[in-house]
DNA sequence: GGCTCATGTAAAGGTCGTTCACATGAGCTG
DNA sequence: CAGCTCATGTGAACGACCTTTACATGAGCC
């Protein structure tokens, strides 16, 4: 793809009109290749097509390469999250697991992005705009978890929405870090990562008192469920994740 | 400590006598200060007094001692796992709690274990040692959430016995990975994670339909429950880990 | 046209991982 | 005990990396 500027010197002039950017991406290649810690600044300056010392008119050091990288990534991951929560349509509960969904997808989709933002050893407080952030993504799922609090049936006990938010958070990331991406995903699973996250989610839902059937329950006063983006392949199996009730 | 050997050249001869173990010694400690990522081959050998090269008579490269010391992890791991849950007693859902207490406590505990075995990178399957290791501590888990399922109520959707084990595995290494150790404890939690993670677990026992409360339900023909070596400071309010239903 | 300053370069110092030829000495063999 | 052998440790060297420093270039502005 794009070609042009981060090629050879011959190609350019002195100056190289947009290194911050290419450099940034391609960090972002290599990091998906090699991983955060596989993935050297000399490295990125040679794709850049500049010398090795060339980055360091833009970034501090290796570090704030990555998180500046870790940033970007709690960026598109808050949007991928909001869009995924749509404001709680077509149900709460749907759209809640529709969060958990994407949640395992940019881990999937985005492993550079997923391994600078938790894999790197960046420090969440590395920098403020990194921090706020993280936050804002963060606080899509508290969101989240707010208005699924307020709908919980009564009679049971009922955690914070805040710690139902860490509870999802939680869920989300394990599975993603030991099953769903790189070298983890070697973990032989009798089956899918979405499949054993939705079902978690689901049966955490139902210890809440929610009602979890998949069913409609009665064709409430909703309209009919958006089918799920990504239902393809790997989609639960009508009847719930693994089967009716014995 | 055992000084003695790991000091300098003039205090012992040519030969080093234990030099792989020291290696080991040195690096737990080097990747508990610095984590996986940053501790080095060259320092481990300067810290037990030899020259640069020769750690490489006892490992193959610096790989392979983080492998080793995952290994050992595991090993540990799974003791800690089997005691913990000693074999379901007194009854097998407090059992199965004290196991996700144990998982924290290691990953708290054992910060330089943790952090080779699940985020330095090094495959599982690099050596087959190590993943027979992983398999060992896995199937404690996997043994606990056996004996739970079998104990289900009827009525309720139940998934497999290694689906519940994932889920658990899951949760607790989320919550572990996320705020309970190195630079992820820094974001700031209005709770601890053992009470995160024990209502987490709590909520999901429920879904399964499990009674969880923590009362005991009518003084049951159990002895009095252990106190959990580690009650101090942030053990669970009495009353459950987020008071009462409303 | 000339100045200035952001941006890039080359060179150098320090650290690592790793390899190689060589040194040492513990333990066996006779 | 003499001598041999081989596991174990050494020093030097290579290439890669991170980072700093003094210097070069040229884009944008007067």
């Amino acid at each position: 793809m794009s070609w042009r500027k981060e090629t050879r010197r011959a190609e350019r002039g002195y100056h190289h009109g947009n290194l911050k950017e290419a450099l940034l991406q391609a960090a972002l290649g290599l990091i998906a290749e090699k991983g955060a810690a596989g993935f050297t600044f000399a490295d990125a300056a040679r794709m850049a097509g500049v010398s090795a010392a060339a980055p360091y008119r833009h970034f501090r050091d290796r570090e704030e390469l990555l998180s500046s990288i870790a940033q970007r990534g709690f960026e598109q991951f808050e949007s991928r999250l909001t869009a995924a929560w749509d404001d709680g349509r077509p149900d709460t509960v749907t759209a809640f697991e529709r969060v958990g969904r994407a949640y395992l997808a940019f881990a999937r989709e985005e492993p550079a992005f997923y391994n600078a933002m938790f894999e790197s050893g960046v420090p969440v407080d590395s920098n403020p705009a990194l921090q706020a952030a993280s936050e804002r993504a963060f606080n899509i799922i508290r969101a989240a978890a707010e208005r699924l609090a307020a709908l919980a049936p009564p009679g049971t006990p009922r955690p914070p929405a805040m710690m139902m938010a860490l509870h999802i958070w939680s869920m989300a990331h394990g599975v993603a870090s030991l099953f769903s991406r790189g070298d983890a995903a070697r973990r032989k699973l009798p089956m899918s990562p979405d499949e054993l996250l939705e079902a978690e989610v689901l049966i955490y839902l139902r210890g809440l008192g929610f009602p979890t059937d998949r069913r409609p329950p009665a064709k409430s006063a909703e309209p009919p469920p958006v089918p799920p983006e990504a239902s393809s392949g790997s989609g639960v199996p009508p009847g719930g994740p693994w089967g009716k009730p014995k």
